[in-house]
DNA sequence: GTCTATAAAGCGATAGAC
DNA sequence: GTCTATCGCTTTATAGAC
């Protein structure tokens, strides 16, 4: 019973590293069946909605980490301060091990976004308002908390970008380096 | 003569239109074929090469339009504030009414940069160098210069996907009159 | 320069044996 | 629960008529 629980949820692990690698379009079901070392009949046993379900299945896995290693951390009663700093760590060390990519955010880039809508923007949605709370709990306006959560939620998916782009981790380390400083500013 | 060439700048804008709907791999040749009104034959015909070479002609017409309206201004000898205020107009036109997709960026996440990798290095590259300098005429340091070049270049491309996660083109346009204000405070 | 027809391979998905 | 075989369709790309 708990093996099952264990071998699905490590399935959803790789699935969801096939398509950070592949993109949801560019991930075939040979793909991911090679990258599993599953058949595609063990796969439809898993999830019989196909390829739109893994994706969903692997989204809501990225949701839940979030929820608990980012989001919810950032609404519990403690130091603001601190909550901020640790989601600077958790989003540095979460993205650098995976390629620099998140699927929320490369999702919302394609057709993917009308498919996985709701998912895409209540993950956003729910970073934005948990960072917010804590800037305002930090002492900050509610306007200048809101303002502020967007650009730092908005700042580390462009580092991701360009950090991509110019296929340098280090870019997206430092812009993470300077967002937490603005955060965290007394300006 | 002229008459070709016109069309076939034309034809390249069409497809840009459809890479930035459907994405590389979901853009298929049957979908370029219904979007331009040619066949398969006459796109064949244009690019030999297929799919990857319309796709690297669609990224240099992109390059070029920045080349030449952002890139450009802000390199000529004129008033930095000036060029500065400029390109974010631009860019605000530019990708206001393109989806808000930027192909470099979208590229950039996928599996498509490892194919036009040098491509997507050199637009952001020649973007951030041209602000960079910009800022500097400005009074800047050449640090401080380099780091906000890329953060805005960066804060950019976030605000794209964090816009489209959350379907509202103003998140956009208020990020960066955000950016625009940052560029050129006096701080 | 444009088209249709077609090839060869890959796609998502299903059936059914084990 | 896993697999192989297969279906029906789409894919990229080519050939060749006009």
């Amino acid at each position: 019973m708990t093996r099952q629980i264990t071998e699905r949820a490590d399935l959803v692990l790789a699935l969801a590293d096939t398509f950070r690698r592949h993109g949801f379009e560019g991930a075939s079901l040979a793909t991911m069946s090679a990258e599993t070392g599953l058949g595609k009949g063990s796969l439809y046993h898993f999830f019989p909605g196909g390829k739109e379900e893994m994706a969903a299945v692997v989204l809501d896995e990225v949701h839940g980490w979030f929820s608990r290693e980012v989001h919810g951390p950032l609404t519990s009663g403690g130091d603001p301060g601190q909550q901020i700093a640790a989601m600077f760590v958790a989003t540095a060390r979460y993205f650098g091990s995976r390629q620099l990519v998140c699927l929320f955010g490369a999702f919302a880039l394609g057709r993917e976004r009308e498919r996985f809508a709701q998912s895409i923007r209540r993950f956003f949605d729910e970073w934005i308002v948990a960072l917010r709370g804590a800037l305002e709990r930090l002492g900050r306006s509610p306007d200048r908390a809101e303002t502020i959560a967007i650009d730092v939620v908005s700042g580390i998916q462009g580092a991701l970008v360009v950090a991509r782009a110019l296929q340098d981790e280090q870019v997206f380390l430092d812009a993470l380096e300077r967002l937490q400083a603005t955060a965290l500013s007394d300006a």
